[in-house]
DNA sequence: ACAAGGATACTACAACGTAGTGTATCCTCT
DNA sequence: AGAGGATACACTACGTTGTAGTATCCTTGT
């Protein structure tokens, strides 16, 4: 149960990478691409482009599979939602964390643990 | 009742500018730069470096009153929102606009009136 | 007339958003 | 076995954003 803290600030194209890697827990960069939105409308090669930078800045292990290159998240589920939490609710709604966080239960994308686990990292971490 | 429709993507950065704006009506780069939170930290010259870059793009009236530039918001409190909201609800939370606009309008930033208009602006504009 | 202070405009540079190209590889069909 | 096509990979590219420094130009007090 240790939880990698250290919250980490995402940029826009970092999360719906994320999101795909966090679900699939290890996936190869057409996977990747394949799961993103389609809403997103990137080119294979703006995936593969992502993928590297994030590998590059520690975001995503990768290691080569038979040849082939395959990536994991290498921070958490939760610790990159903190994130998110803390950016919207300093920057956008400027409010606590609280009402960021049931937005994101209410979403479904997490567990109800998941989104305890979530309130606890932010509130340690600040 | 004319009300700009067209809602923009925004960056980071131009949100609390904007923020200032709406509030303020019309500013110096000063006065903004001012207003500005101090969590976000900004040398003055990033300041003045995002309004203009801002007014380049439209998003901000730039006009010279007796050799001193000021700024004025050029779109709407509403439709910036909306930006905001349609990008958070799909690539975020992943559900609709409202608990977005939900949020929004807990955090005392809108009006009533204002939070009607952006669900309005919402639905028709998709 | 000059110094101080503020304002403007110009420049800078790394990170990000988005994508193309060239090249090695591996399958498959003939 | 060789040609053709689908993939994977690495490298390159280019405009925008994030963040800021510097040079220059007014205005105003002394």
């Amino acid at each position: 149960m240790a939880g990698e803290t250290g919250i980490p600030e995402l940029t826009r194209s970092e999360l719906p990478v994320l999101k795909v890697l966090w679900k699939q827990g290890e996936a190869s960069a057409r996977e990747v691409h394949e799961r993103l939105p389609a809403t997103l409308g990137w080119a294979y090669s703006t995936t593969r482009t992502t993928l590297d930078r994030m590998a590059a800045k520690g975001l995503l292990e990768r290691r080569s599979f038979h040849g082939i290159n395959v990536y994991r998240a290498a921070i958490s589920k939760v610790a990159g939602l903190a994130g998110v939490v803390r950016e919207l609710a300093q920057r956008v709604f400027e409010t606590d964390y609280a009402p960021v966080v049931s937005l994101f239960a209410e979403s479904n994308a997490l567990t109800e643990e998941e989104v305890d686990e979530l309130s606890r990292l932010l509130e340690e971490e600040g």
